[in-house]
DNA sequence: GGACACATGTAATACGTTACATGATTTT
DNA sequence: AAAATCATGTAACGTATTACATGTGTCC
């Protein structure tokens, strides 16, 4: 509808969970959004309908009834136009999504000088086990998509236990250091 | 002045920003943001002044103003219930603070699937270009720190430069696997 | 005298969250 | 028959962003 509209990182996250699971029901969106490894987002309901109903109306995603469905399920799937704009997206060449990311336990560590050494040991170290725990979720999930064949999530997952081992290296260090 | 006043996040990260620069002016905390890893953030004007306003109403940060300065500075610094607050949030036991963050090239893993092998390999080796780029300039400023003694940002920007590398790790990972 | 950094703020807009609300289908 | 899940939506609220707006202090 809108002349000059570009979808948001939020629109487009949406865009490439549909173009994997279509066709789909916008409920079925939400729940792959409640398991995935973007919690940060929580697709509550009144966010995913209107942003759902945006890229309709954008002409990125079409919207059919489900024919016998009487509580008005419908089956969302991308458009040509969708899925060019998808494609794009992942080939955006902008240079922020190289950045580093934020980090709620970096962050806390500004704050760390505020305690005493003992303290800070303990702290840091429930920091470093809860840490663990993640991971090990993290790793039980990546053995079953392994098991499962799924390269995608496979891979995605990959990179999130990089991720966290990397977290756990570095406390372990600050624990060195202190 | 709310009776059930709870900081959010980013008034947290506002407050320890403020307890490691303070005394200091609205002005100064902006650009401390500005520079700082949670790029996510961009402390513009429309946000900081009222975010600031608030913790200042809810007592957490006294405001005075500074004599002979016609510009109208302020200067901030943190009361004792701000101290405690800013404590007690650096202790928070909540768990979701250990949990995997969003990464936007993770993110965009997800779509790879709709391209070619050869533009895959092609992206990917862009991504990793980019990453290494973000961690040479993150390596730099970790030896400024070093250099300077600021222990903090040492060891901020030492977590960081894990997170960058466990991610030119996984990239290179996906190279292989193609 | 001009450029730039310092310093503060408002208004319009967009959008994510929480809570509320409704009803159909399937499972126990 | 009840409970859980599937399925869709609205309303109030808070708040981050962008753009606009104003004025001071300092340095060359």
């Amino acid at each position: 509808m809108n002349d000059n509209y570009v979808p948001s990182e939020l629109e487009y996250c949406v865009l490439s969970v549909i173009w994997r699971i279509q066709p789909c029901t916008a409920y079925q969106v939400r729940r792959a959004f409640q398991t995935s490894l973007t919690a940060s987002w929580r697709a509550s309901t009144g966010s995913i309908y209107p942003l759902l109903r945006s890229l309709v109306a954008n002409g990125l995603v079409t919207q059919t009834a489900i024919p016998g469905d009487r509580r008005g399920s419908k089956a969302l799937e991308m458009s040509a136009a969708g899925i060019r704009s998808l494609k794009s997206w992942l080939q955006d060449p902008a240079l922020w999504i190289a950045e580093p990311v934020a980090d709620p336990i970096r962050t806390r560590s500004y704050a760390l000088p505020m305690l005493q050494p003992r303290e800070t040991r303990h702290l840091i170290k429930r920091w470093k086990a809860a840490t663990e725990d993640s991971l090990r979720e993290i790793g039980q999930r990546l053995d079953e998509y392994r098991a499962q064949g799924n390269l995608v999530e496979e891979r995605a997952h990959r990179g999130t236990q990089l991720q966290l081992t990397a977290r756990v290296s570095w406390l372990e260090e600050l624990l060195d250091d202190l």
